[in-house]
DNA sequence: TGATTTTTTCATTTTTTTTTGAAATAAATG
DNA sequence: CATTTATTTCAAAAAAAAATGAAAAAATCA
């Protein structure tokens, strides 16, 4: 049961704490569903709808959260190119825009993401293999059908999901 | 450090045991991606390459996990329509086996996973337009252009996804 | 270069999720 | 319908994930 802070009292949000605020649920949620931890969601929300780029501190403060998790929020989503820096006239600062370019944002979701996944279930599907030749022809035919599943599974995988971000001509 | 069991001590499985054990840890990063807990991975993994329907006891002697993550991972399996129940002669147990078409496995997960976000989404972007009609002239401008745009990612998902899992024709 | 500011890293704490198993409920048997 | 067997539920424990903030490292400035 901590006091009270300022915010609690603050009957009227103006209309821009308003916009902020439900674009950070949106894209909590939105990002949640892709594995990324709620920071990652507040920071990206808050950036989307603002007009100015915005420093470590600054973003720290509005969604008072601590510096470990702005700083690794930050290089989360950096990484997957949803924000980059741009240079501010005589500020030493490194200040955030979002990307808004949201076909970039889920192709380098997928990438990073997903298709390394695919890759490494190619593998493990070989060796599969290798431990169905072994058995005898009855089983062989069992095993060989549901092997036969996840290959193509994993080759469906590999070839739809890439061209997915490629259909989101937004 | 807990006594070392029978399993630990069998240096060579069977190769069915090998297909096994590949196909869970294949499962369980796959259903992990989707958001689902480990035992849901396993289960699967394990009813996909049985040729016999098992038992739920059967299920927890040979992952060994508890009753109860047993009853709830085939209640999601079973809700997801991944795993179906199988009569059997004189049997008083129910019985489980793996349904083996991905594609409407996915189906139902975007159904009842992905689809419902987007339009608790839809909700949120009308909250929002409200409150940027409240804004000054420039200001709406800038807020427009991000509006429209989350307009139209909702959009594209609503439309994209479940073609997606049409697209599996495995 | 040395001092100051900013950012990253990472051990610890906190929060959330998952698992467990005992108790309650439901289903089947004789 | 009483008893046994099977399944679900759910509070508590365990494990995993995320957030915190102090200390280290890096960058900038004068």
């Amino acid at each position: 049961m901590s006091a009270p802070t300022q915010q609690d009292y603050t009957q009227n949000k103006s209309s821009e704490e308003e916009i902020i605020f439900e674009s950070i649920d949106f894209f909590v949620r939105m990002m949640s569903i892709m594995g990324f931890p709620r920071s990652v969601g507040e920071i990206y929300g808050l950036l989307y709808f603002s007009q100015q780029p915005l420093s470590m501190d600054k973003i720290m403060d509005k969604l008072r959260i601590s510096l470990g998790s702005a700083s690794q929020g930050l290089k989360s989503l950096r990484s997957l190119k949803a924000v980059r820096t741009v240079y501010i006239q005589g500020e030493r600062k490194d200040h955030f825009v979002a990307e808004t370019e949201f076909r970039r944002l889920f192709s380098n979701f997928i990438k990073d993401e997903i298709l390394p996944h695919l890759d490494s279930a190619s593998e493990r599907i070989s060796r599969m293999e290798s431990h169905v030749s072994r058995k005898d022809e009855q089983d062989q035919e069992f095993y060989e059908i549901r092997l036969e599943k996840l290959r193509r599974l994993t080759k469906a995988g590999k070839r739809l999901l890439p061209a997915l971000a490629g259909l989101l001509k937004l």
